[in-house]
DNA sequence: TAAAAAAATTAAGGTATCTTAAGAAAACTT
DNA sequence: AAGTTTTCTTAAGATACCTTAATTTTTTTA
C-alpha cells in the first residue's frame, strides 16, 4: 500500500525523465490526476465503454486484451508500475473500446480525464512534448514487436520476453505470456520443456 | 512530375488537418523542409546509416524493410503520398538504422533535418502537437496490426489489406504484400487461387 | 520486338503450431 | 487442512503455412 503523498512522486519522476517542469507545473499536474485502486481481477475498462482517461500505473499489474468473435483472448499489452496503459483508440476518438483492461494484481493507478488533460496541455505546454515523446517510444516499441513476430521463432520470442520482462513474467500466469507472444499455452509449455532438456 | 510550388501544398494541408498554423508558421515550415527525388529502386535509407530526417511523401511509393540474419526480407511499412515514413528508432536515438527504406516507384519527398525540426518545435510550438497526434495515430494503427496478425487468418488479413489499401496494392508487387502480411508469396498465391474458386 | 529479368503460379513434401482432451500441479478459499 | 478453482503439462491427431523447385506470365531493357 502506498501513501498518498508518495503516489505522485513516481508520476512526476516519470514526467521529469523527458521534460523540465516548474513547481507550479507540478502542482497543476498533481491536481489533475486522481488515484484509483483496483483489486485483483477488477476490470478497469470494459470493451464497449469509452475510455475517458489517460492512466499511469503506480503499483501492481494490468493487462489489456482483445476477445474475437470466437471468444478467443489475445493480450495486447501488459502494464506494470511506471507504465502508461489505455485503449488509446477509444480515448482519442471517443468510440467504444475494443479492448478490456484488467488488474492482474492489486493495483493503484493515477488517471487524468481527457477534459483535464486538454486543459493541462494549455496550462503546461511542455506536456505536449512529454506525450509526443512517450508516443514515439510506444510506437517504436510496438513496431519492433511486429517485426520480431514476423521474423523470429516463438521460442526466440519467449526467451527474449523472459529476459527483458522478468518483472512482468513474475506477475502473470504463463498462459497470458503465451497469449501475448501469439501462441497457445500448450505450445509454450512444450517450448519450455524442450528448453530444459 | 510536380511543380516546386505545388509540392509544399500537400505538406501544409497535411499539417492543417490537425493543427492551426499562421502564414508566418507556414513560411517557417516551408523553409525547413527540403525536396528530394528518388528513382524507382533507389535506397533512401540504408540499414546501418543513421536516419537524420523526418520524411513526408509527396508522390510515389516506398517501403521500409528489415533483413534478418538468414537474409529474409520483412516489410515493416509501406508509404504513399501524404504519408510519413522513417526508421523512427534510428532518428530518435541517433543509432544505426535497423531498416532499409526504398522507393518502389519514382518518388518525391520533403524532408526536414533533426536539427531544423528541433528549431521548428521552438519557433512553431504547435508542431509538437502535430507530431504528438501523428504518433498517437501511428501507434494505434500499428497496435491494431499486431492484434489482427494474432487473431485473424492470413486470408482475412489479405482481404482486409486489399480493401483498405488498394492504392498501395496497385503500386507494389504481390510478393511484397505477402511479406507485409507475414506470409510467403507462394502462400498468398494459393490464398488468391482459393478466393477465385 | 526480342531477350532478359522479375514476378506469379503450381504442386509435393515438410514443419511449426493448433485443437482437443485428460491428468497433474499449484494456488486460492472456506 | 480439505475442497475448489486455476494453471500447467502431456500427447495424439489435425491444419495452416513453409520450403523447394520447376513452369508460366508479366514487365523491363536493349
Amino acid at each position: 500500500m502506498i501513501a498518498k503523498e508518495d503516489m505522485y512522486i513516481s508520476l512526476i519522476e516519470n514526467i521529469k525523465e523527458l521534460v523540465t517542469v516548474s513547481e507550479k507545473d507540478i502542482s497543476l499536474i498533481m491536481d489533475s490526476f486522481k488515484p484509483k485502486a483496483l483489486a485483483k481481477k477488477d476490470i478497469l475498462l470494459f470493451k464497449g465503454d469509452t475510455s475517458n482517461h489517460m492512466r499511469f500505473i503506480i503499483e501492481g499489474c494490468l493487462r489489456s486484451y482483445y476477445i474475437n468473435e470466437e471468444g478467443h483472448e489475445y493480450i495486447v499489452q501488459f502494464g506494470i508500475r511506471n507504465w502508461w496503459i489505455n485503449d488509446l483508440f477509444s480515448y482519442l476518438t471517443k468510440t467504444p473500446a475494443q479492448y478490456f483492461i484488467q488488474a492482474l494484481q492489486p493495483t493503484t493507478i493515477l488517471q487524468i480525464h481527457r477534459d483535464d488533460l486538454d486543459k493541462l496541455f494549455i496550462q503546461v505546454p511542455v506536456m505536449e512534448r512529454f506525450f509526443r515523446i512517450k508516443m514515439e517510444r510506444a510506437y517504436v516499441a510496438n513496431l519492433n514487436r511486429t517485426v520480431k513476430s514476423m521474423s523470429e521463432t516463438s521460442e526466440s520470442r519467449y526467451l527474449n520476453f523472459i529476459k527483458t520482462h522478468r518483472d512482468i513474467e513474475q506477475n502473470v500466469p504463463q498462459y497470458m505470456v503465451a497469449s501475448y507472444l501469439g501462441i497457445t499455452p500448450e505450445h509454450l509449455s512444450t517450448i519450455r520443456k524442450n528448453l530444459h532438456q
